[in-house]
DNA sequence: CGCTGTCTTGAGTACGATCAAGTACGGTGG
DNA sequence: CCACCGTACTTGATCGTACTCAAGACAGCG
């Protein structure tokens, strides 16, 4: 909506312009390898958006597909609704991650992007980032990369685990993001409620506070409502019973 | 391996040129859309590999990937193995379906894959369809589009569906992916044994089995060994409970 | 203080897995 | 031709994991 050369009047705009090139995620979003000239090119297209609160959606299944959305800041859900109404959780979103790939083959958004708490993210019209892939092959060859990299998500949460290995799993891939984004990998806060995670794990809520206070009591993490801190990352892996994973 | 302009002392070879242009499954493969001298460029990068025979494997996990493939003829199924040595099916590829995708993220193959029958394949290596995409928007579209179309997929495989649910879906996917080939959707023979159907399902063989026998006794379907024939379309589509089907 | 929503814990249940047996088909060799 | 075998598939009986239903604990908030 509002670029950022406009209406300077709050405060983060105040402080530095926001743009690719000082975005501290630009090593994990589209932009990673691109040189100066290549970052510019793609930040005259970023449309970057007001931050939404908690609870807002960013897309609703059915809408015509027009942009992909990188995360700025927060944590979003992509989730939607089975033919009896259920919902059903498709995946988290860091700060860093592109949501929305799986709108691309029908032209139409797949799912519901909500945010989890307070969250920016910016906009990328698709056809202008497609045009300019074509003229930049390491933005190309970046898009291509992200697309694989949720299949793999995908296959991993499509395989036949055990709730504990579920949970375990979820518990890793999540302390494994946020190293790559430079927080603890061993101490986080849960964005999500567990109704969520166990919605996302295609468990139970009490299937999964259940195995998560076995965790506790067998010394592997510690809990405090939304708070984890993972004691024993190698009895995890253990118990995730990890059979691929992709690193990087 | 060999190049079709070689040893035309087959009768494979005799009968026509094997060219994009000419093969009748263009419009589902990675040229759909490409005009004929877009397809001619293509062409001359696509490496069209000696048929396999049956239960020969086109790539293993961790071999560097270097090509993705397309399935000319046969069926092809991609597994992994756990870290128990337990099989695990990914999916099934059908003519005109391109493989091999999961592993441009990591470079590395990410599964085997293996004919179930003869199988022809072309072989389309990543850094010259790369390149060549960039060159031609539409097959960087197209490529975009299969791999957002493979999401999709996974996200199905990935909700908590019911053993009817997962039986019903899988035999209306096969339905939908061979009508688009021109082929019957409602009688067709299954490429792979139930053992593979159920472990891609994630059930055991004996539930299969069982599913497969409750819908023949209610009159949706009506087997044969592997042969199938799909009787009440409808009521099938009411067990799958579709949430969310994409069609093209 | 009670209200609300989230989370935890407990008891009974159901679906699908496992174990086990039996059947049908295809191939091989006598 | 039939006997034999191995594999794939089917059917039945039992078991176990995770779901459902129900109640209680705990924090945040008016």
């Amino acid at each position: 909506m509002a670029s950022s050369s406009h209406c300077l009047s709050s405060a983060a705009h105040r402080s530095i312009r926001r743009t690719c090139v000082n975005c501290a995620l630009s090593e994990l979003c589209v932009p990673v390898g691109l040189d100066q000239q290549d970052m510019e090119r793609l930040d005259q297209l970023v449309d970057r958006q007001q931050p939404l609160p908690a609870n807002a959606h960013l897309c609703r299944v059915g809408e015509r597909f027009s942009s992909l959305y990188a995360v700025r800041s927060g944590c979003f859900k992509s989730y939607r609704m089975d033919r009896e109404g259920r919902e059903r959780v498709l995946a988290f979103h860091l700060p860093g991650e592109l949501m929305g790939l799986d709108a691309i083959y029908p032209g139409v958004y797949q799912s519901n992007i909500i945010a989890l708490d307070v969250g920016g993210v910016c906009a990328l019209p698709y056809n202008d980032l497609s045009h300019l892939a074509a003229q930049i092959p390491r933005l190309q060859e970046q898009i291509f990369r992200l697309l694989s990299k949720d299949l793999s998500a995908y296959a991993w949460l499509a395989g036949d685990h055990s709730a504990e290995e579920r949970v375990a799993g979820f518990l890793l891939d999540l302390s494994n993001r946020y190293r790559e984004r430079g927080y603890s990998d061993r101490a986080f806060n849960l964005a999500m409620p567990r109704r969520d995670i166990a919605n996302y794990l295609r468990l139970a809520t009490e299937t999964v506070s259940r195995v998560i206070t076995r965790f506790e009591r067998e010394g592997l993490i510690r809990t405090e409502r939304r708070e984890v801190q993972l004691l024993d990352l190698d009895g995890l892996n253990q118990r995730a019973n990890y059979c691929l994973q992709v690193s990087g």
